[in-house]
DNA sequence: TTGGGGCGTTTTGCCATCGTAACGACAACA
DNA sequence: TGTTGTCGTTACGATGGCAAAACGCCCCAA
């Protein structure tokens, strides 16, 4: 547990090793996870308006993260105009990224929501990993996939199962290959968003 | 119509009178808004990182915007820190704003959707006007409505004047009244973000 | 003044999707 | 051998979607 809701927060992390998520637990125990961060996210930053900390951190496996300090970021600012244009970029893209998924638990159905999140996963591990084709191991559980993306584990385990049948995914102790991408993308109704995108505009240095 | 998903943008823009909103369209026809826009907000951050935009943008009714070039960003980056950070933050609110519309569609029923939903523009509405005591004209359909939280418009309906026999809340002629702010606030899981926020370390000037 | 037409709201009946609860199988671990 | 956690599976039922129609209201034209 790196961070719980209502903590005072001066710190923000980046990842640098292992898995973390962050999430929000509701009033009846429910929880949503609001997003899963691989090596090289930038996490918290959701803290950096608010002084008490909105979202939960807990690292899904062994974690290496670095922290530094909230008011270390106004000399960063001040200093490399660059970097706060990164920060300001990567903090859109979250949004975008966010927004996609917003799409998804609104107006698609359970196994669109699957679909879309395996493919997103996937796109999203393959940026650092390239040993990474078409097979990965999620280290999630079926529950944490489906307080993801607003399902339970049940029916998370249906739509799984059914895709497997369908011939779209296979498994095998934990690990998931992907059979048909582009089936799998229309499901979901999924873009990827990792790529295309357009950093020209940026300061130098 | 401002801007069509796909398109090529070079611009963003701030809101100064009317009501903007993001959405996307999904291959079956169906719409997910993301975001309503009320005067004083700064719009389009998401298309500067991509150079085509991920949403699209219309106006809700009659609306003045300020377009400004994506590639002016760069020059207000370098010489005024204050601003980018600024932006930065913004940028980070929105992002928690969003996630928790994303815990509401993944796990909280209809009624609560309706009743955080209806809170959060009560409270966005009133920090910049002030006249605004505990009754407020939304000026959007319940379609739309609907299209925002993930429900059909007859199920948004059905919230409403379920809500209004329950005198949580009135309406006349489209000016909704909200009778029970601690009740609506318990139902939909809500905590206002637009307030406490910290913004202590920002570079001066 | 009357009679459309359009838009948003209200209402209804039906039913699919997905949640709930519960239990068994299995593996890892103490 | 008990314990704990994850996955698999089922029966049942509620939430909320879908389709369709009527209603109220405003605007406009005849």
């Amino acid at each position: 547990m790196i961070q719980r809701v209502n903590d005072t927060v001066t710190e923000l992390f980046v990842l640098r090793e292992g898995r973390v998520m962050s999430f929000v637990i509701l009033p009846d125990g429910s929880r949503q996870i609001l997003r899963v961060y691989f090596p090289g996210d930038f996490i918290g930053s959701a803290s950096t308006i608010y002084s008490k900390a909105p979202e939960s951190l807990v690292a899904l496996s062994d974690a290496v993260v670095c922290p530094f300090d909230k008011h270390a970021l106004r000399r960063l600012l001040e200093e490399y105009p660059r970097v706060a244009a990164l920060l300001f970029l990567l903090s859109n893209a979250e949004r975008v990224s966010m927004t996609d998924r917003l799409a998804a638990l609104g107006r698609t159905s359970a196994k669109a929501r699957v679909a879309s999140f395996l493919l997103d996963m996937f796109d999203r591990l393959r940026i650092t990993d390239d040993s990474i084709t078409d097979s990965f191991d999620l280290k999630l559980t079926q529950e944490e996939i489906g307080d993801s993306i607003g399902l339970t584990s049940v029916h998370v385990n249906r739509m799984i199962r059914q895709m497997e049948q369908e011939a779209l995914i296979s498994r095998s102790n934990g690990r998931i290959t992907l059979l048909d991408l582009a089936r799998l993308e229309e499901i979901g109704h999924y873009t990827n968003r990792h790529k295309d995108m357009d950093l020209d505009w940026l300061p130098v240095g």
